[in-house]
DNA sequence: AAATATACTTACTACTAAGTAAAAAACAAA
DNA sequence: TTTGTTTTTTACTTAGTAGTAAGTATATTT
């Protein structure tokens, strides 16, 4: 695959993360890659495109990370420490996570990404409500409600803290994350 | 105060509310009030004017809604619940709370309204966590960690499944905030 | 060597955005 | 009825936006 390609998914993917989709443009992109505009519709014909090539570049990432981590035997409580670490690398760099940057413009989106993101959420809660019930079971989670509750509310708190972390600024976004955690334990 | 300024500011937080920051423009306002473009611009000079002026409302709002509640002495319990009652009505409404519509698009906004909308932020956070911890004292609530801390994670949850409900389409909002109320029962 | 595909650029269209200056209309008070 | 103020429209500018058509140099295939 090209390479131009590849970087224009990446920056394309990190400017819907820090300023949103509505207010980057491909200008943005062929700026920070010194091409011109028509060389990023050579690659992804409309802004829709690029967007949606975005979202399944993630649900693909989502899963082979799932994979591996089943594959290197990681426990429930492993695989969902590695899970909340990716929201604490994105807190770091000042980013959103892209569930969470899309899903406030769900409205403004093309219909094919609308079905992208909402396939990438449904999996994520998928996976997080079976981790949590199976752990739960196996004795490594303690928890009152229902896994797909239980699974809701941890995915919100992560989505939202990380916007919410972006305007107070300070806010200690590890510790809070342990906290989150911390509630788990039997 | 004039009632076109009124209609603008109603209008203008609903669309930021279900289209989002970017996605909005004053013609999207004038259209709907059959009025035109400019005529937007002689009550709010500049976008990042009005959109300062409705958070500024919402503080408002807010702010006059605990003083009721205080005068009419209602409950911990009772607070929290009207408190969460908004987003139920959010959720029926297919609107997004202001807060989770504004907050993943800040950097894109003007200083001042980054101002305020960190003001609005705090000041929820602030009267959350004041209110769980007078009612842990007075044994209303129940919960392990820190007042911030579970302020912080109820309020993340409202914020992001509220968006989160917009891209899933489904869920049983109403049943799922009854389940973040249910795990503060003693 | 000729044909074709790749990876772009140049130069544009059509449209929408926010914002402005000046004129006109609507409304009040004298 | 005149005068002044408030509100709104007309008509516009400036600065973008996504997207397209046509062309070009370079590499690859036939």
């Amino acid at each position: 695959m090209s390479v131009t390609r590849e970087k224009i998914l990446e920056l394309g993917e990190n400017l819907i993360r820090t300023k949103g989709y509505n207010a980057f443009s491909y200008q943005d992109i062929s700026t920070e890659l010194g091409i011109k505009n028509a060389a990023i519709h050579y690659y992804f014909p409309s802004k829709k495109n690029l967007v949606t090539s975005i979202v399944k570049t993630n649900i693909q990432r989502f899963e082979e990370m799932v994979e591996n981590m089943e594959s290197r035997n990681f426990d429930e409580w492993q695989q969902l420490d590695a899970f909340v670490k990716i929201y604490v690398k994105s807190r770091r760099e000042k980013k959103k996570c892209l569930v969470g940057s899309l899903s406030p413009d769900v409205k403004t989106l093309d219909e094919s990404t609308q079905k992208e993101l909402k396939k990438m959420v449904d999996m994520i809660l998928r996976w997080l409500a079976f981790l949590l019930e199976r752990g739960k079971n196996k004795g490594v989670f303690a928890f009152a409600d229902s896994a797909e509750s239980k699974a809701m509310v941890i995915f919100s708190s992560l989505v939202a803290s990380l916007q919410l972390s972006a305007v107070l600024g300070n806010l200690d976004y590890k510790n809070y994350c342990q906290s989150i955690l911390d509630d788990l334990r039997p």
